[in-house]
DNA sequence: TTTGTTTGTGCAAACGTTTTTGCAATCCCC
DNA sequence: GGGGATTGCAAAAACGTTTGCACAAACAAA
């Protein structure tokens, strides 16, 4: 059996509660109890049992999170697990513990959250992806319970979130490419109904309309958040009549998939095709040629969740509901071409 | 206030006890009465309190994990984030949940996990590093706590472990590259104190012996799992009075490091230096030239390891304790010259 | 001194479950 | 229909904490 309190105390030669005040610097305890019982704990190795403590504290130190449910799809992305780092390192930091729970169906996910809520087993969530009219957020709002996003929710302003300026960043990546020279630029989105895709496309139109550039429906195609969209997307792209001589692709991965389809067939970057991309992840520098990319923070986005939902958890009433992490171009071979030969 | 068994039992006018046993499935409970106790369960919305229930039966559903200490190192690697989606995928399939935490110093990984253990916060522990002479090892082993590692240790054959024959993979790798036609093959090595770099090494230097094959000391070199590892050992290599035809990489994020040095020195693979490394992360298939690597099945790591850990911590003791995943070398340009031009 | 405040500690009641024990009621077999 | 076995449920004791309340002792102010 593991030592309790109980035992601490009778050893210590005095009452559970005062051992518990230890525990907790309850002020009105005196020095020499204090390290007397200090003392004891150390000698008998003991450690509270966290059920008990947060059965009737009413307090996990844990945060939650739900793996979105094609996981796979988000785990081959470099910025899940640099998201989970920042995340985790941040409420370890603040003592709190992170748990992971996988939704194993679209059903499942919900299901999993209000197990994790309604079962009192941590003490906040976070959440990595926001489509339109999430059940998810509505049931954790309704329940009034500590959430934070990362993203931001466009069904609803009044929710805790850390994001970036998604619609600025994509702006500034169409910006870069027409300051090349370029007129003719397509932009790979990934799935329609997250807020990031909508963001970026949202960035680029503006870019595009601010400079009075023409924008072609066909230049602008869906996909996922995969290598094979951008390799599908490539071939769309370069078997239309009139093409663009550069793109804004929504994710590195993706564009992995563009490149990688380009050199399939005989392309080059930036020469036939110029690229910029998001998340510059750790790969994107690497790849031949090195891929101009978004920098948005992935690590920093983990980490401010963590921490202002820790700070809402304790009472701290944030002064912003929506903090932005900010991003940076990082320019790179794949976009440093002025004017494609054949345009 | 959240709605409590007895809430459900008054409503359905029972004894609590009574809901307790409809909600494990208590045999003697009679068909009408659980019919009715759960109509009630899911009319108020009931979900027991995870805390309480496992202060009483001692069972927390969850397993351990502790973030290795230079976080920042693993996560960068593909391998981290794809192993813990295979254990929160198997974990989840047995309604186990996943708890990370991260040690923030040295002794910090030991205290988290101690924490973990005396504080009956997990049913066991999943280790994802195994070094010599681990005091959490140790630990874990005085406690007889339950914990698995993925990776094996040297030091003691009567722990739970999942692995790949490592030793098999590495003279894969190397014999791969004998056939080619390579005589001077050096090998780039990740931290000695870790056991996956011993037994790569050794099956390296057991296929150069069977096939009597030179080995000269300076061919090996050692470093971190990191790009810029890969980079110094490269030029080190290529500065050599007598440099080797082929590499054998203990990491695809290495090799990457490596490659990217050979690109700006002016060499090229395969025709100066042909490569083969491990993981087969999805990256892999994209570098150009693509990268032959030995798949190690590192999903399947993660979700066995969930696996093993629950059936361990049910009572089913492992007929083997040491499971191993089958690798394969999956060949791609990197590796597919016969003899370098200036050899 | 008396009174009032502060300080240090113990008692006991929670927190929401599981589980042992016990006790009716029902069943089965002769 | 009498005996024992079986079935269905309730009462109550845990599990290891925290915390409000009580209270004695020590101290400060009058």
């Amino acid at each position: 059996m593991a030592v309790t309190i109980k035992d601490v105390a009778k050893k210590a030669g005095v009452s559970p509660s005062t051992v518990s005040r230890v525990l907790s610097n309850h002020p009105r305890i005196s020095r020499e109890t204090a390290r007397k019982v200090k003392e004891v704990m150390d000698e008998m190795g003991y450690h509270s049992n966290i059920m008990a403590r947060s059965l009737v504290s009413n307090k996990t130190y844990t945060l939650g999170m739900v793996l979105p449910r094609p996981a796979e799809e988000l785990f081959q992305n470099h910025f899940f697990a640099e998201n989970i780092r920042g995340i985790t390192t941040q409420a370890s930091r603040n003592g709190y513990d992170v748990l992971m729970t996988a939704g194993h169906s679209e059903q499942g996910e919900l299901e999993a959250v209000t197990r994790l809520v309604k079962g009192r087993r941590v003490d906040g969530i976070i959440l990595l992806q926001s489509r339109r009219n999430d059940p998810i957020i509505r049931f954790l709002k309704s329940e009034a319970f500590p959430f934070i996003l990362i993203g931001h929710y466009a069904d609803d302003d009044d929710i805790l979130c850390v994001d970036n300026d998604n619609v600025q960043a994509s702006f500034d990546a169409t910006q870069h490419l027409i300051s090349q020279g370029h007129e003719r630029i397509g932009f790979v989105s990934g799935p329609p109904n997250l807020t990031v895709s909508q963001d970026r496309l949202e960035g680029y139109k503006r870019a595009m309309e601010e400079n009075g550039l023409r924008m072609l429906p066909e230049w602008i195609v869906e996909g996922e958040f995969l290598q094979e969209s951008g390799y599908r997307a490539m071939s769309f792209f370069m078997n239309l009549p009139e093409r663009p001589t550069a793109l804004v692709v929504v994710d590195d991965l993706v564009t992995f998939g563009v490149l990688r389809g380009l050199t399939e067939l005989g392309f080059r970057v930036p020469d036939d095709l110029s690229l910029v991309s998001f998340n510059n992840i750790a790969l994107a520098e690497l790849s031949s040629p090195p891929l101009s990319s978004i920098d948005i923070g992935i690590y920093q986005l983990g980490y401010m969740a963590s921490q202002l939902l820790i700070r809402y958890i304790q009472g701290d009433k944030p002064q912003q509901m929506r903090v932005i992490v900010p991003h940076r171009l990082i320019v790179r071979e794949s976009s440093l071409k002025t004017i494609p030969k054949w345009s």
